[in-house]
DNA sequence: CTTCTGATGACAGTGACTGACATCAATCCC
DNA sequence: GGGATTGATGTCAGTCACTGTCATCAGAAG
């Protein structure tokens, strides 16, 4: 006989986004979670950091494919390479078949801003991770930086068009666009630093 | 005879700062920083949202120096010109008066999460606010969503570099140098989507 | 002189989070 | 096989961020 059932922390994390979503984030307590999976609220502070966290619990993972591709770049690779490279990589992350859970989160996430400061904290990470990689290739600052913004911030948009659109455009499709569109609002730029 | 000190906000902004500098945000009671000044912990409240909100009390000013500035862009301005002059706007707001008191600020941010979560938000709505200015004037998306990231990295990058420096370099060189930066990452996009 | 206003204090309450200790099935080791 | 160990959990007490409510009282308004 098992003491307890597995998969405590899976439980955790479903049963937390149904309550968020159902009745609100600060209206949902973490005792409510926990006792929903038949676990008490000091378990859930064993699994995750805080009350917000439960949400991003695979953003390493992300982080890791981010961080991959720009190392898997060929050697003579540019930055902007790089990077489009990395986005690239996002793309086997969120089959279609997670869209629908991907939407839940984002509503989620949208409606709280406790919420929508997590994740935003998350992306700097992500960001910081890149820009760093881009350092260990040799990239200098402030462009590693500038270049891993860049990214995030390409990423972002298409992720969000991904999830808004019905089920149109592929994820990788959206990207491209976005990439396409930064390019056309920094043309004159390049003109510019070319002179 | 007056029932209380004046200016009760700005000594709580200011015992605030001071304490999370000396002894760390976490070990910084709000109970503590109000009775520094001869107050209580509710006043505080009354005063700020929460405990990180205290270091961030004048965010709106920059918000509206950004927008106005694209508001007041010419007319027949592209979206680089807009972003450019709102980032020009942003010199006068950080006097090099000011560089010790923002040294003092960001590095208090920067050693704790939550508080670097609250300046990523305040970021992420500049940046919204920006783009729904460049909205109003004409510019679709999602170019007018990643020309408003964009300001705001340059901005942020420009400014770390800013407090970073010794007193070598104004913010304005250093938002230009970054400004040309990102077009020199961007040249091979540009030329693409003129193909 | 009375009334009203607005910033504050006092106090009780909720909920997020932590530290310390107990429990006990499964597993390891002899 | 049986005792020691481990690891996920429960229990309980405590701190602190934050909120709702009511009282206070100097000064402005009339």
């Amino acid at each position: 006989m098992v003491r307890w059932e597995p998969g405590a922390r899976d439980r955790l994390r479903k049963a937390a986004l149904e309550l968020y979503l159902q009745q609100g984030f600060e209206q949902t307590t973490v005792g409510e979670i926990a006792r929903s999976v038949g676990l008490t609220e000091r378990t859930f502070f064993r699994h995750f950091a805080d009350k917000r966290e439960v949400l991003f619990d695979n953003q390493d993972t992300l982080q890791h494919a981010f961080v991959d591709s720009v190392n898997a770049a060929p050697p003579d690779a540019s930055p902007l390479e790089m990077v489009a490279s990395a986005l690239a990589a996002t793309r086997e992350f969120f089959p279609d078949e997670r869209r629908t859970w991907s939407r839940q989160r984002q509503e989620v996430i949208m409606a709280n801003p406790p919420l929508k400061e997590r994740e935003l904290l998350k992306m700097a990470r992500l960001s910081e991770a890149v820009a760093e990689a881009l350092r260990a290739r040799g990239v200098a600052e402030p462009a590693a930086t500038l270049a891993a913004e860049s990214a995030i911030t390409v990423f972002t948009v298409a992720f969000l068009q991904w999830l808004a659109d019905g089920e149109t455009r592929s994820l990788a499709a959206l990207e491209h666009e976005a990439l396409t569109e930064l390019g056309t609002f920094t043309a004159a730029l390049a003109k510019a630093s070319k002179a």
